[in-house]
DNA sequence: ATGATATTGTTGACATGTCAACGAAAAAGT
DNA sequence: ACTTTTTCGTTGACATGTCAACAATATCAT
């Protein structure tokens, strides 16, 4: 009934090290589902409104393709979830005077109450998981994480 | 053009905390990416493949709910995909005698000659990952993991 | 024994992630 | 000016992740 945290195949030579990516499937499969709850009770949004939420802010306009750079969502995807987000009124559109490909992006009266309401609860998840480690891992894992992204990055040329 | 690490929202109290799922929410999908990438060149065979492959291992037969104990990966996921193994001649299956509810699996010959190829080509990927990381990153991102996944078990409880 | 309960694997439904093609509009090159 | 290239957002196709219902079989309790 308990579940394998190691493959064993990879745990002949390099005990530890080979699973690391798989470590980062399961931990981030799991925050991912902890998030969707906690949002879905707090304020009956999903994850993915959440990002784009954050992303547009309380205030101001922005454009899908700023959403995109900044959460790194695909553009697709960006577009199909905020088609849900103005039905359910928690996104309003204008357009772009003078870029007609673009239109400008904010949250409703009832995005923005949504937004401020959740804020300040997802910064409190936030807060409980990163409390669960020591100062010297969480500097660490950011670190580390950054250097797997960019070894990822570096690999593909090699291989 | 640059992607923003951090949602600027959350920089006001605490800076680094509190972008620790988003990040590894990108580097998750980024070495998912790679990795995709890297054995449909070594080997033409998918990630989620790959990942059964591995816990059905070169001999023995496994049953459903071994590998998804082992693996974490969902049972109706797991049916669909050893559909598809099977017809490509990956996987075999023979019936558990002692219980009509289970299947027995095991590679073909075929699955045997992939896993066999595929297996040190992961191994160095893997090394090459975490070989980017010092010792101490290497041993802190897994307690951090470890505890991460934890605390969104326990938290879980309390809201 | 037999009736309730649990387990095994299949299937359906639906959200999300990834890639590529496309038309419209703007920017750049000549 | 006008052709080429780039950017913007939409759409389609398809793989993957998540949840729940289900039939068949096995186990457990009495």
């Amino acid at each position: 009934m308990t579940i394998a945290k190691y493959p064993a195949e990879f745990d002949n030579d390099t005990p530890l090290q080979e699973v690391l990516t798989w470590r980062i499937h399961h931990v981030h499969s799991k925050l991912n589902v902890h998030a969707a709850k906690f949002l879905e009770k707090v304020s009956g949004i999903g994850l993915a409104q959440w990002r784009i939420m954050l992303a547009i802010g309380p205030d101001g306009w922005t454009t899908h393709s700023e959403i995109c750079r900044y959460t790194a969502v695909d553009k697709g995807q960006l577009s199909r979830s905020l088609k849900g987000m103005i039905e359910s009124d928690l996104v309003e559109t204008k357009n772009d005077s003078l870029d007609q490909r673009q239109q400008r992006l904010s949250l409703t009266r009832k995005g923005r109450r949504i937004f401020k309401k959740t804020l300040p609860m997802m910064r409190e998840r936030q807060s409980f998981l990163v409390g669960s480690l020591s100062k010297s891992e969480r500097k660490a894992i950011f670190s580390a994480l950054d250097k797997l992204e960019t070894a990822a990055l570096d690999h593909e040329f090699l291989a």
